[in-house]
DNA sequence: ATTTTTTCTTAATATAGTTTAAGATTTATT
DNA sequence: AATAAATCTTAAACTATATTAAGAAAAAAT
């Protein structure tokens, strides 16, 4: 059972206790998702955390122009969430769908602040996830108002290897802010040099 | 004493009890920060989790040229901290300094590692506390790879009304990650509209 | 296997934003 | 009050990035 690789996650944090692994695991769905299926769609409340047992998620925008504008690349092992939707129940700007067919583990708003509310190892494992991620918005936001287009999507591909070769280039563009077609001529110049 | 400003800060994510209280107040200190001073410095550990009682910062990098980055502005009743360098105990790449004369109120790793472990509520409240600063950057991001700089400034201005008026346009402009000359003409333009 | 759809590239032209430099204005310091 | 320092503006020349259009290559669907 897949429920293997939540508790594994959860253990590189602060692992659980045996009465904690069964209140989660009683507590969490499994889905197959297929490619291009939407596991949060605009207007909708998302009700769900998402984690990712296999395969890759984009979460994004659509502007009035029909672009797309990626906030976050998701994978296995990572979670994926519209959190303000979800904490204060409002309709979501963005969209989730898969990029590849996916496996993933949910769970949703009730039974998320039951765990938060009787197993104090929740708050504290979701307040370390959300940091973690928060320093991550934070190095990305320093790259965008400090970095060129190019030293962005270097800096993209070092920073994740095992997805960049996954996705291809037009979300990669739609995710550093750039179009594709600048995309593939600073692609071009890195290949020159 | 300002310590009552804390308290009601707490107070609007989860009320303290007297105990909480006494607690809090006993590992809390109170500063005064002139204009310019730094709190914290590149390369030094940020020991501390900051509230600002009064007065105004900014946190940013400076790059191999000299410029200077900003990636968050605080003032009264906000926090600043470095917590990549904080809870990993790294050396920061950020400075923070005063832009205004401040009184804060400081809480050290060990003693915030204290009321995590004995209080569950300052898990819960600094979980929320660093969801809602996540959604902020999450906004910002959409912002960055989705707008120009002329309605980038313009949100600038409608989501901090309280702090565009006392912040030069300079560092206005590092924060939009633009130069200031650009903005001088940004500001022209709306003008004449 | 073939067709359709998506992705990637190239190039010409246009726009957004930077650089450099200089002067004017405002704010801080002596 | 005078001086120094920081801020704001303008403009010309330059560079980064977008737009439009079109064709080639690759991947997905039938």
């Amino acid at each position: 059972m897949n429920i293997n690789k939540l508790l594994t996650h959860f253990s590189n944090y602060i692992p659980l206790n045996d009465e904690e692994i069964t209140e989660l695991s009683n507590r969490v769905i499994e889905r197959n998702v297929k490619r291009k299926e939407f596991i949060l769609q605009k207007n909708d409340i998302c009700n769900n955390y998402t984690f990712i047992v296999s395969g890759l998620f984009k979460m994004y925008t659509v502007d009035k122009n029909g672009a797309e504008h990626i906030l976050h690349f998701a994978s296995e092992n990572d979670w994926i969430c519209d959190i303000n939707s979800f904490h204060n129940k409002k309709q979501s700007l963005l969209y989730i769908d898969a990029i590849e067919p996916s496996t993933i583990i949910q769970i949703d708003n009730s039974n998320l602040m039951y765990l938060f509310t009787h197993y104090q190892k929740f708050d504290r494992t979701f307040r370390v996830l959300i940091e973690n991620k928060f320093m991550e918005l934070e190095n990305r936001i320093l790259q965008n108002i400090s970095s060129k287009a190019e030293e962005r999507y270097q800096f993209f591909l070092e920073q994740y290897p095992n997805i960049c070769n996954r996705i291809p280039n037009v979300l990669i563009a739609s995710y550093l802010g750039i179009t594709p077609e600048f995309l593939s001529k600073i692609r071009n110049a890195i290949s020159k040099k």
